[in-house]
DNA sequence: CGCACGATGCGCT
DNA sequence: GCGCATCGTGCGA
């Protein structure tokens, strides 16, 4: 990446900690068009337009936090605009944006985004032993496929996303059309249409 | 194409 | 133990 282009990205202005204030299901369709940003240490810099994300609210059956706070789910409890990073099915992780002041549980799953910047490192981490390459529609549609491309683990839990090397960044877009969908993967609360995409975009992670 | 399943760690009951 | 906010592969149509 060269460096013109890098500092373009940094120089993005991230959202501010106010516009994780907002509603959370006004926050998941806020977020749809903004970028993705991770200046991973000594590897460069990685970005992407989100086009899908999930809500995640107190008192929802699928939200990690609807049985009270525990070691893993303690960032959605903590203040806005920190990353809840999770490890799930035994080699996965996810990445989340906080919502709601400190002491209410909220948050919002980023569940696939466009690359923009970093595709080929991208590709590099997602590659493992496949065979294939790996097309640009695939290397960030799906929650864990982000972490993987984006290098977002461990380590990320916990980053401010206002100021830190991940962060989410005020991109310029016109006005999107936003579907609602069920969300993904999950049992209980399937009734609440709180999947949020860009209307045919061909990043999403599934149509 | 779609569906079924295995991988694999760990948080929680 | 059970089940999970998942993904890739393999098989049949």
């Amino acid at each position: 990446m060269r460096e013109d282009a890098r500092r373009a990205l940094l120089d993005l202005p991230p959202l501010p900690r106010g516009f994780y204030l907002q509603e959370t299901l006004v926050v998941a369709r806020a977020l749809l068009g903004q970028l993705l940003v991770h200046d991973v240490p000594g590897e460069g810099i990685v970005a992407g337009r989100i086009v899908e994300t999930e809500a995640y609210l107190r008192d929802d059956p699928a939200c990690h936090a609807a049985r009270g706070q525990t070691p893993r789910n303690a960032p959605m409890f903590g203040p806005p605009g920190f990353a809840y990073v999770y490890f799930t099915y035994g080699m996965h992780f996810c990445f989340n944006a906080v919502t709601q002041p400190e002491g209410i549980a909220e948050a919002v799953l980023i569940r696939a985004v466009e690359p923009v910047a970093g595709l080929d490192a991208m590709r590099a981490r997602r590659a493992g032993a496949r065979p294939r390459r790996i097309r640009d529609e695939e290397l960030a549609a799906g929650p864990a496929r982000i972490c993987q491309a984006f290098a977002i683990g461990r380590e990320e839990n916990r980053l401010d996303l206002v100021e830190s090397r991940l962060s989410i960044r005020e991109a310029s877009s016109g006005p999107l059309e936003i579907v609602a969908r069920p969300r993904v993967g999950i049992r209980e609360g399937t009734e609440y249409l709180w999947r949020f995409c860009v209307a045919g975009s061909p990043f999403l992670s599934r149509p």
